[in-house]
DNA sequence: ATGGCTTGAGTGTCAAGA
């Protein structure tokens, strides 16, 4: 079983980068971030002609999460129980028995702005679900992108972005936080290439100058951490002519394909 | 230098991202 996250940076116009990375990649399950659309602009037709079943929390312009699966999900749940939130960042549903939660963290700005207060805020009630979540699906994959860079060595200039935001300390707290529920950084499983991101700017040259952060995880509860045997980035998508600013990651479980 | 790209909204240019 394979599963992925990417942060798309609207589907609409990556939809064509989506379907061919799908048919390079055929995953059991692929989370999407930052569709930046409602449904009625989401290309269900599209992706189920392509052999993958969609369920969408969009909303207009901003935020959205989906998650694509080869085989129907179960058990769909939107949002974060209990926190008032107008922001779609969360799909979760069960896929081949492994409960899958796709979410788009919060960016937080800056440093001390109101939007770094909503992100800590938003974190800690996301850690408040997993907790309880994990009790019902021992087999739990929190995949998307978090918008936290976890250590130093996921930063191309730590100097530069020392305790600024992506990479502030009551930021990687809280990723320890989903460490302290026994998930893993599937990624941090295996031996990778030093200087390895998942998002560059847009802006001057960041990819061809490798200037990245790793902000885009993959978190495996035990008995998943236990059975995968790969995790990877795929630069490839982030090549390509008018590419998402992220990069796919993807995880290889050694368990039966739903 | 609060600049530098990209997107959506909407048809001016701005908010937001990370």
């Amino acid at each position: 079983m394979k599963i992925a996250c990417w942060n798309v940076n609207s589907l609409k116009v990556r939809l064509p980068h989506v379907l061919d990375w799908l048919a390079a990649n055929p995953v059991d399950a692929l989370c999407l971030q930052e569709t930046k659309t409602e449904d009625k602009g989401f290309p269900f037709a599209e992706l189920s002609a392509a052999g993958y079943h969609a369920l969408h929390n969009g909303q207009k312009t901003y935020n959205g999460v989906a998650i694509l699966s080869r085989s129907a999900a179960e058990d769909v749940r939107f949002d974060i129980p209990g926190f008032a939130d107008e922001q779609k960042r969360v799909a979760a549903a069960t896929v081949g028995g492994v409960r899958i939660v796709c979410a788009y963290m919060p960016n937080g700005q800056a440093v001390g702005a109101d939007k770094y207060a909503y992100k800590l805020r938003w974190l800690a009630a996301l850690t408040d679900m997993l907790r309880e979540d994990l009790q019902r699906w021992p087999k739990l994959a929190l995949l998307g992108d978090y918008n936290i860079a976890p250590e130093d060595a996921d930063v191309h200039d730590p100097v530069a972005w020392k305790d600024q935001i992506l990479c502030s300390e009551p930021e990687r707290a809280a990723f320890r936080d989903f460490l302290g529920l026994g998930l893993s950084d599937a990624f941090r499983l295996f031996e990778q290439a030093p200087k390895s991101y998942s998002w560059w700017d847009y802006r001057q040259m960041g990819f061809r100058l490798n200037r990245g952060l790793r902000i885009d995880h993959i978190l495996l509860s035990a008995p998943l951490a236990g059975a995968c045997s790969a995790c990877a980035i795929d630069k490839a998508p982030r090549k390509l002519e008018r590419p998402s600013d992220h990069a796919p990651v993807i995880a290889t479980l050694d368990l039966p394909a739903p």
